[in-house]
DNA sequence: ACACTAATTATAAGAATTACAAAGTAATAA
DNA sequence: TTATTACTTTGTAATTCTTATAATTAGTGT
C-alpha cells in the first residue's frame, strides 16, 4: 500500500500529462496492477474488480490495459498459455516460470546490457529493450512429484 | 536444400524412433519448417502447403506441430502478436524482433548459463531452460521512418 | 495383402481479444 | 451555469487462433 501510493500517484500524473482521463474504473485497474504481487491476466483483473464495479465490462479492462501499454506504464507478457499477462513493475527484473503449475516468480539479475549492445552491432537494429524468462519446476511441484512417485 | 536434406533425414528418423508415422502431410510440414528462413505461424505453413495438398486441414498442421513440439523437434514461440510461431532451429540462438514490422531475426550469443544457475539458487526451482528476446527497430523500418519525417 | 492403429479431414466448439454503436461522463468554453 | 465536445464505458457481436470430435482414410508390421 505505502510503496504503491507513491507509484500510483506517479502513474496517475503520467496519465494526466498524456491527456488521459482518470475514471474510477481506470483508476481501479491501475491500482490493482500496481498492488498485484502476481502478473494478472485481463480476466484476473476483471474478476478482481467485479465487486467494486458490478457493471464494468471486460472491454473496459482491455481498453485501459491498451492505454497503459501505449503510454509505457505496463508491459504485456505472452507466455505459452493462451492469455496475455500484464506487469506494472517497470523496474528491471526477470521472471522464472514453473512448467508444472504456471506460477511466475520475479528474480533480480544485473540487466543484460551487453547482450543488447552486441545484438545491435550484429543485426543493425536500434535496440529498445529485451525480455528473458527462465523455465523450470518450482519447489512445491517438486514435492508433489515425489509424493506421486 | 542440401543442408536441410541431412537434417530432414535426422528428423524423420527421430519421428520413426518415437513411433510416429511419416505421412505425406507430416513430411511436408517438417520439410517446410526445416527450410524456412523465417519463423512461420501455423497459418503460414497451411497456406504454403495449400498447393501441394489442396485438401489438407488446418487441424493437420496444428496436430503435427504439436507432435513435433512434444518430441522436441520444434520450439513454439509466443510473441506479442496473436499467433504462435514455430522454429525448427534447435541450435541455441536468440531472436531480435522489430517493433515496427514484426520481423524476427536470429542472432547468436553465448548461452546465458550463469543466469540459469543463479535463478536456480535464488528461487529454488529446478531450471530446465530459458528464453530471451531483444526488441528494437530494424534497419529498413529506420529508413522508412526517416522518409516520413 | 490384412489387420491394427494412427492420422487426416471437416466441422463445430471454445477461448481470448477486438470492433462497434449507443449511452454516459468529464473537461472546456461561452 | 449551460452547452459543447471529445473521451469512456458498456453490452454485444464479431473475429481470430486453437482445440475437440467423429467419421473416413491411410501407414506399418506381419
Amino acid at each position: 500500500m505505502t510503496v504503491s501510493d507513491h507509484m500510483l500517484q506517479e502513474a496517475v500524473d503520467k496519465l494526466k500529462s498524456s491527456g488521459v482521463r482518470i475514471t474510477p474504473q481506470r483508476h481501479a485497474v491501475l491500482e490493482f496492477l500496481l498492488n498485484a504481487e502476481t502478473h494478472p491476466t485481463a480476466d484476473d483483473i476483471y474478476k478482481a474488480l467485479e465487486g467494486k464495479f458490478p457493471n464494468m465490462s471486460v472491454a473496459t479492462v482491455y481498453n485501459n490495459l491498451r492505454v497503459f501499454r501505449e503510454i509505457g506504464l505496463v508491459r504485456e507478457l505472452t507466455y505459452g498459455d493462451s492469455s496475455s499477462r500484464f506487469d506494472c513493475n517497470t523496474s528491471k527484473h526477470y521472471h522464472i516460470i514453473c512448467e508444472s503449475c504456471g506460477k511466475i516468480v520475479d528474480f533480480h539479475y544485473p540487466s543484460l546490457d551487453e547482450v543488447e549492445s552486441l545484438a545491435e552491432q550484429i543485426t543493425g537494429f536500434d535496440v529498445s529493450h529485451h525480455r528473458m524468462e527462465v523455465y523450470g519446476v518450482c519447489h512445491e511441484c517438486k514435492k508433489d512429484k515425489k509424493q506421486i512417485v
